[in-house]
DNA sequence: GAATGGCATGAAAACGTTGTAATTCTCCAA
DNA sequence: TTGGAGAATTACAACGTTTTCATGCCATTC
């Protein structure tokens, strides 16, 4: 392949001058230009990237190290269906800026990660960031000698982070609940112990205080458990039960995720409970498979890991410009996606398809 | 970061003995390699990617090129979760051939992979996996200039490509069934027109006929197709009951994908038939978070995307090497993960949970 | 004991690019 | 005509590695 002598030599001018009208640098006089990229072109020239980086110019590339879970805590269900379109919104933004993302997975060790950090650092990434697969906090493996910017995770020590809103996810739920009638709130949480779990019940707590909804009338169950794996179908009937059952029974349950909701819907047929006249759902994480296949529809919450990915690559090539230095951590807002499962209080929707 | 002038210096020796050691070379001292290594080791050194390419050696670089589906043809519902995997796959089979893996999405878009693989070789990737969502035969936009690998896909100009068996699959499911013992069989298979759609029905078939049941009695549906991405429910529970109804009806049935099967459920139960007692059912997919909230759980087939990504790339890295220059298509096995669904006829499992 | 050969090591060049600083060119004002 | 300022251009070093070739050392051979 041609280089910058050949083309140099062809058009009659320094190797610099190519430099020059290759990166777009000033003082280069029209005539030059236009030579040099003649020549360039009937070259075939394409500036080396190896010499490149060498330089230490940029080298457009952007590193990014995904399952990065370590044993300390249990990913839920949908554990690795976040990783895809984390990725995917990343690799959009790269687009955009015309980087390149190259990808490494920690295979569930965050040991990993100091690892992957130096090949990607020997390749002269530009930045990394760093994906869990869940909402978590983390300690990262100091000290980085590469811009870091975490998604869907956060650490203490104030590296830059994007990170989904699972407060207000449930809060506007909740909300969206209330404002449609409910006044009795029930709600199948995540399991105990996961971030996402706590600000979820804190987000469902606020907003019933908020709304004048006593705390007394709801109706809240969490523990949902994993057990190697398998789903304890027993404990989801058993904590469904206390939730609907009795005299003031919830109008409306909310669950951890969309699978829950989908476990449900046969204990709640067979409790007679016709949904959304008799009970509302809304489910989490917008798992359209699943939920269009709830009949009716799933009401759900997204979590916006497009937006996640996109969002970190964003902030990642804002520090790289120097543009934006805080060391903060971003929330990315969850939308309410409403399909079929929810109904205002009082109305009959009377289109309840009972075969699912 | 370190250099390699850092280490000779650490280690008293010059900076060829290094590279010597760094690269494996004949004619160092062990002493001497020892003492080397614990310099590199201390100042964690690693080699500068961008100077070595620029010594000729290789770049260490793959590129992977993933969602590049033509407008014509609808990719399966599981769309995209084929890729996750595929990339992890071809993820690990990186890490142990010390390569470095790029990725780019084009979107939907297969116009974008000529310009995406442009981009791959401005990087100087030694080759580029491209790798489709679901199981087609594509056109790639000639020439290119860098050994390319297909994945999930394959072409007519016979570049080298991994795709999954899915006859294989079907056959060995229908084959299983058969063992077990059934003699009536249905199935309701993926849309027409899908490659995977017609090689399974060719498995279903010809696994029966080679066993010695006549076609007649078979019970085949498909055609199942997506409206605008919503799932017409009535379609399936029309083409369910063609398959079971009767004298003759199947005492087991086959699936498509693990969907179809999670939503045939229901109609089943209302039929009054119990799984697996009175029908064995089998899925397409191993889709684990609905096999396993089917109940009983769901036996199926799994398509084997790990390992076609980490086939494709040791290929690619064979023919790097030089080793395998075949432009042959390799079949990756479909596996039959085996749970509750299914039964040997005659065998009354007593253990149907009936709530789901 | 000197010549030979093989092994271990080192010095310096080379790869293709960009940064720095120096040089030349251009044009206008004095 | 001559400065002089600023634009355009150039020469050369530097980046971190591998490659080539040279050298020192030791054991073997004559």
């Amino acid at each position: 392949m041609a280089n910058i002598h050949d083309v140099a030599r062809l058009a009659s001018v320094s190797i610099k001058t190519v430099s020059r009208v290759i990166n777009d640098e000033a003082s280069v006089r029209e005539a030059t230009r236009e030579k040099v990229l003649r020549a360039a072109k009937e070259l075939n020239y394409l500036p080396h990237r190896g010499a490149r980086m060498m330089r230490g110019r940029g080298s457009e590339l952007v590193g990014m190290i995904t399952g990065a879970v370590s044993a300390s805590g249990v990913p839920p269900s949908a554990s690795g269906l976040s990783a895809i379109h984390i990725v995917r919104g990343a690799l959009q933004a790269c687009r955009k800026a015309g980087k390149t993302l190259m990808i490494a997975d920690a295979i569930g060790d965050w040991n990993e990660v100091g690892q992957l950090l130096g090949i990607f650092e020997a390749h002269s990434v530009e930045g990394v960031i760093i994906a869990s697969d869940f909402h978590r906090q983390v300690v990262l493996p100091l000290p980085a000698s590469v811009p870091i910017v975490l998604a869907n995770c956060f650490d203490a020590a104030g590296t830059p982070a994007v990170v989904p809103d699972d407060y207000q996810g449930q809060y506007s739920a909740t909300q969206f609940l209330i404002e449609s009638g409910h006044a009795r709130l029930g709600m199948l949480g995540l399991e105990d112990g996961l971030l996402a779990s706590h600000l979820r019940r804190q987000g469902f707590f606020d907003a019933c205080r908020e709304h004048g909804l006593p705390v007394s009338m709801l109706r809240f169950q969490s523990g949902y458990t994993q057990e190697g794996g398998k789903t304890p179908i027993g404990f989801l009937a058993d904590a469904l039960k206390r939730i609907i059952q009795g005299d003031d029974a919830p109008t409306a349950v909310m669950f951890g995720n969309d699978l829950m909701a989908l476990k449900a819907v046969p204990h709640l047929k067979a409790a007679g409970l016709e949904v959304p006249d008799d009970l509302s759902l809304v489910g989490f994480d917008n798992d359209e498979r699943i939920c269009e296949t709830i009949q009716p529809a799933l009401t759900t919450v997204q979590l916006p890991y497009d937006a996640i990915g996109a969002i970190a690559a964003e902030r990642l090539f804002a520090m790289l410009n120097g543009e934006f230095n805080e060391s903060s951590v971003a929330k990315v807002p969850c939308e309410i996606v409403r399909r079929e499962s929810t109904c205002a209080i009082g109305v009959r929707t009377g289109s309840a398809t009972s075969a699912a």
